[in-house]
DNA sequence: AAATGACCAAATAGTCTCATCTAGTCAAAC
DNA sequence: GTTTGACTAGATGAGACTATTTGGTCATTT
């Protein structure tokens, strides 16, 4: 009934349609949840025909994969902007910049009033984009190296991730008086990580710097790996 | 049409009866869930006619309440035996008790396996017996004027809490092959809090004599609530 | 070629009925 | 006085059927 037909073909132009929809679902989403989100009313909102919702992704599930993909990288961007230089720093920024990002929060502490049906799904870390930062092997290598993580107790990665989990689930499970800022959290995660991974020795100058590139380095890694299946995700 | 009368009025057997009974629904319960556990099988499992299981308990919900604050005291027994010292053993040593105790880890990861509809209970502390120690005001005060504990970054109770919550927490979430043995997990807690909130500095015997009797005041008086609370649930 | 939206099958939600189950009671048995 | 288990009311669930919604397709339009 209205105007269909063929506008140049641009493919910026269509990249700049689907973030439009994506930009449509996170709303909805957020404000509805996944199971009564419809694709009628995402085209609605991003102003496109339903059809044209396809034209990008096959299936109901692609487009929200799409949207936790991008969120992803936002996630990992504007960590990696805020340049932390140890280990601490590091997951104390990504549970600040996780606290400001509701979706994923969501995502991460299985809120099914925001997930719906979506929220039992396996995680299997691939189907699903877990949220969570899995350190390498090689990082914490170079961070011991340097000494800037104790060796010891091993299990590095579940005593980080066993924090970081810990300081973001229980003011779930916390009574609204006991809650802390999202600041704070952030700021207790880097100070409870630094504590408990560190050697306690002050570092020399160069290895300080060698930590800090070594964390850089790791990021942009990580970051590389989530533009890349975001992009994926977005080729019509 | 089976046997019924008056057995001799003996309080000590009313109180093993009672036992007995708890005895069936943890054993039912954990088997079968919450919501699949009839007053008929519980009745059954222990030997006694339904309507002596209410002579015990006014509804459903109470007999429940009594399993959970025995499960309680014994934990908190368990671990009184243990004799934890420092702040981080006796953390280490609670997570140790809880993993053990399928029922009350159940409860605090909100299991709905096992819970059904209980799971979604608020959490008020009082009527549900939430299984976390709350460590109190004075307990951390002591702690800090023996030079065990630092005062700077406040919130003990949160820290703490986190730790032990995302370490408990954390294994439901990972596959089978990231997951820790349960006494590794829980050295890990112990290792992990005494370093988050150790000053770092040695202790002269004194302070840490001092410590451990501090701490066994502590669980002293837990148990002791623990069990008059118990009490109150298991009277006739 | 690109975009649309009417269309359809399949899932989901809603309604009503009937059967079963079970928390809690209480008169009777000891 | 103490214990029992048959009993009941209300909840819960199964089944059958209808109405509505919605993910996904594709002939049509520009």
């Amino acid at each position: 009934m209205a105007k269909a037909g063929r506008p140049p073909r641009d493919p910026a132009r269509q990249l700049q349609r689907a973030h439009r929809i994506l930009d449509a679902v996170a709303e909805l989403v957020l404000r509805r949840g996944y199971d009564t989100t419809t694709i009628d009313d995402i085209a609605k909102r991003a102003g496109v025909a339903k059809g044209t919702v396809y034209l990008h992704w096959k299936t109901r599930d692609e487009i929200f994969a799409a949207l936790l993909r991008r969120e992803r990288l936002l996630l990992l961007t504007a960590l990696r902007e805020r340049a932390p230089a140890t280990l601490g720093e590091l997951f104390g920024e990504f549970s600040r910049a996780l606290l400001g990002r509701p979706l994923l929060h969501a995502v991460l502490t299985g809120d099914s009033e925001v997930l719906g049906k979506l929220g039992r799904r396996k995680r299997d870390g691939d189907t699903s984009p877990v949220p969570f930062v899995p350190i390498s092997d090689a990082y914490v290598t170079e961070l011991i190296k340097h000494g800037a993580v104790r060796a010891e107790p091993g299990d590095h990665m579940l005593v980080v991730q066993s924090i970081v989990y810990g300081f973001l689930f229980l003011p779930d499970n916390l009574p609204d008086g006991a809650r802390a800022s999202d600041d704070r959290i952030a700021d207790l995660v880097a100070d409870t990580i630094e504590r408990a991974m560190s050697t306690g020795r002050e570092l020399p100058a160069a290895d300080a710097a060698a930590v800090a590139r070594a964390t850089g380095v790791f990021l942009d890694a990580i970051v590389e790996i989530a533009q890349q299946k975001l992009a994926l995700s977005m080729e019509v």
